[in-house]
DNA sequence: TTGTAGGCGTTATCAG
DNA sequence: CTGATAACGCCTACAA
């Protein structure tokens, strides 16, 4: 059931015929209110009001080559990570009167690739893209486009533009040096999807395992699949196939986390006297689980806020003095591990 | 640090000068293939890839007066619910070749009135919005609307055009008659954020209890509060203070549920003995919880498909048979509340 | 099936 | 500080 429409658009123009002004004074008045007298901004102003003028997106887009569009492009509209990044971003485009266009790239540099394409055809104010491992098509488009870029979640050298993230790779190393200084020997890497992310969290692990000496490949059990509580009771149980010797796993995320948590629970096992969880993200039910769970918080909020911050800066012309931000994280220890020797 | 672009953008007009064609040809074979000869069709595709010629959606809309975006108007981004609707949404967009431009009304009357303002200034190809209860403001643009809209979550009487969604005061009114069947007979309700959903589980509630003769107002637990599982645990210690003896409770959603069983794991409250917990929305993880918990399960992520599908049929000028789609609920029981007598 | 003319609503440019 | 004029790139008519 369509509607029809049949009245005529408002127009700058009608503005302008009933303010007795042009068409480009009352288009100043309302982008630069400072370029115009007191007294007609007062008049226009009024006549707006009056008349119910709304500005035309599309022919202000054509005219002048610019939007007030920010791409957003993420790999999963529903890891619970990228809601709270997101919800920073859209609280500052909010203030700036930005608009968001999001694209899911489902972990796919093609879509990627694809979605970047469509999004710069849209001529977009600025971009924020997720991780640093764009494919070279994608690096190329992003270097070329004519508007700022932020990458988000990670950091790393050779930043196309903007970088708001962190280490996973020091996250994961701090996190399973924790483990191994409460005295657990044979620590598990539990990991799903295996992202970009995941894999440099997988780096951290081993690193710092081997370093201790404590590193079984055997001890590693990763899946492509999507990261699920459900998969944290699924890979505990393979991993206890593999290894019933295993005294704590290290999970790629909080989920999993929970999940190992849960089959614990099932499997009579006592956390953390004989196993220690760990996970990563700091999701806020990890506080209340029980145990609690101790988790590598991360600053998700504040990434998305500071990356909008820092696009909206370089949008305005401001010259970025720190383009590469790095929001660390914060080990939070908690009851499913043993307390540090 | 932004760039600038100095090569001129290639327009229609310079693939139809190579391709020796006037521009509309171009246009048309671009957009309707099968109202051009085979021949043009293929020497302009040819030209089109050769020259990267990628078409400006500004231009398209202000000569057309139509966009390939639809609006979604949504009252949180960090709720999970959410997450998995957008995920249906954007499968059948992605499909059809369309945007999605999103925007968090933050459970705000006023602030959904002002983004619809927005959002219709672009003249969307379509709008979803969140349940029935917009502003009187709000409707009325939205019965102007020049495009199609489809109200998701809920349905009820006076559809402005479409609806997909299920009645929440059923869901809830056949939990509660469940934790009646199983024989619990102190059964309270926690409820957070209470936003219109939520008012009306909370209502079928009510209604299921006083049928049964076991309403009692001092076991309904609710907060203006955004719902989490840290939450759930502050509601259910509330209650406890507040009716000592309650002996199940019938959560406003699953993050709550959860909350919930971890406070009584605490307080060493057997479930689903002492205490029946039954959650709502039917996540994933609950399937895994130990006790595993009861909820109503929803369909979020076909939610969203069904709502893009009727949407772009509606765009596709179709006629929508059914404007009003149900898609019902499911109660799954499990061990969080006891079997039924 | 293809082409011609004109305009969509706004802004950049250059005068005054 | 204000205004006239010409784009911006494409699409809707209508015509051939």
């Amino acid at each position: 059931m369509r509607k029809k429409i049949t009245k005529r658009k408002i127009t700058l123009l009608d503005v302008a015929k009933a303010a007795d002004v042009s068409a480009i004074t009352v288009s100043r008045a309302l982008r630069h209110p400072a370029s115009v007298s007191a007294k007609l901004r007062e008049r226009i102003q009024h006549v707006v009001d009056d008349l119910g003028y709304v500005p035309d997106p599309a022919a202000s887009a054509l005219a002048s080559a610019r939007t007030n569009v920010v791409g957003v492009l993420i790999p999963s509209i529903t890891n619970n990570v990228f809601a709270g990044v997101l919800r920073g971003i859209y609280m500052e485009a909010e203030k700036a009167g930005y608009g968001i266009q999001l694209g899911n790239t489902r972990y796919s540099m093609l879509e990627e690739e694809r979605l970047l394409r469509v999004f710069l055809s849209q001529r977009p104010a600025g971009l924020i893209v997720t991780g640093i491992d764009q494919s070279s098509a994608a690096r190329t488009q992003l270097l070329r486009a004519d508007c700022p870029v932020v990458q988000i979640m990670e950091i790393g050298d050779k930043p196309i533009d903007m970088m708001v993230g962190f280490s996973h790779r020091d996250g994961a190393s701090t996190a399973t040096q924790h483990l191994v200084d409460c005295g657990y020997t044979r620590i598990a890497f539990l990991g799903a999807r295996m992202d970009p992310r995941t894999q440099r969290r997988l780096e951290g692990f081993s690193q710092c395992l081997k370093q201790a000496g404590l590193f079984d490949q055997r001890l590693v059990v990763t899946t492509p699949k999507a990261s699920t509580v459900t998969l944290g009771c699924e890979l505990l149980s393979e991993l206890l196939a593999r290894a019933p010797d295993a005294d704590a796993v290290f999970c790629n995320n909080d989920d999993l986390a929970l999940g190992v948590l849960f089959e614990c629970q099932r499997r009579q096992i006592t956390v953390p006297t004989d196993m220690g969880i760990c996970g990563f993200n700091d999701l806020e039910m990890m506080a209340v689980a029980n145990p609690a769970i101790t988790s590598v918080r991360t600053f998700r909020e504040e990434m998305g806020r500071e990356a909008m911050g820092s696009l909206l800066a370089s949008i305005a012309g401001t010259v970025v003095e720190q383009p590469v931000i790095d929001l660390g994280y914060e080990l939070i220890k908690r009851q499913s591990t043993r307390s540090v020797k």
